[in-house]
DNA sequence: CCAACTACTTGGTATTGTCAAGTACTAAAA
DNA sequence: TTTTAGTACTTGACAATACCAAGTAGTTGG
């Protein structure tokens, strides 16, 4: 899979996973693989990085089936923000298409 | 606009613009610019590693408007590469609409 | 007790886009 | 004629983000 077109998107893809429910990384992990390629040195960082820019907040949890869970909740600034990607992303994505779409139909 | 979304895609526009006729640097700047906002400083460079990498060929002709204009012509390996690259977003797209749309429908 | 799975961290690297500045040529306006 | 605007390309320093590899550590089952 094209590494680059990654950039930015898998942002979107871990912001409206969280969205619906809390998750922990290693979880996240698994979702965001479900929709494109990705490993664990790459999402963790980015949830540090969206941490940092609080549009998550953190908390522990214990589990039955290994270490403790670091899991991750959508702050209000994160909604908004995630509002703002993916409209960005719809309209990028839109452009794009129309103008692969546009060339073909010549 | 959010420059992640632009990395590897910037490089499919271009090859898209050429595939049709050959075009000069200057003249794809704005060609790019109609799809997404880009800039002399991002198409000059790509340019220069598509054609290291073989995908175009290049010939300078003499401009009533200015200084000779460098034009870039896709090779066989370019256009099979442009192939892939399409193949690769519209599926990379795809995937991406389809987990928002999922996702929204809930 | 060791292998396998879960869970997270970190450091180095690669790729690609941005910004800013510079060079240089032509044509039209002042 | 000098200046300005538009055309055309180049370069170097920088920023953002994804990948890879390796490491730490807890839990469970053979």
């Amino acid at each position: 899979m094209n590494a680059q077109f990654k950039k930015g998107v898998l942002e979107l893809i871990v912001l409206e996973s969280v969205r619906q429910r809390d998750m922990y990384g290693y979880e996240l992990v698994e979702e965001v693989s479900k929709v494109v390629d990705v490993n664990e040195g790459t999402i963790y960082p980015l949830l540090k990085r969206l941490t940092n820019e609080r549009y998550f907040e953190t908390y522990l949890r214990e589990s039955t089936e290994g270490p403790p869970r670091k899991y991750y909740h959508l702050t209000v600034a994160g909604i908004l923000y995630r509002d703002q990607l993916e409209a960005e992303w719809m309209e990028f994505a839109d452009r794009v298409g129309a103008f692969l779409k546009e060339r073909k139909e010549r």
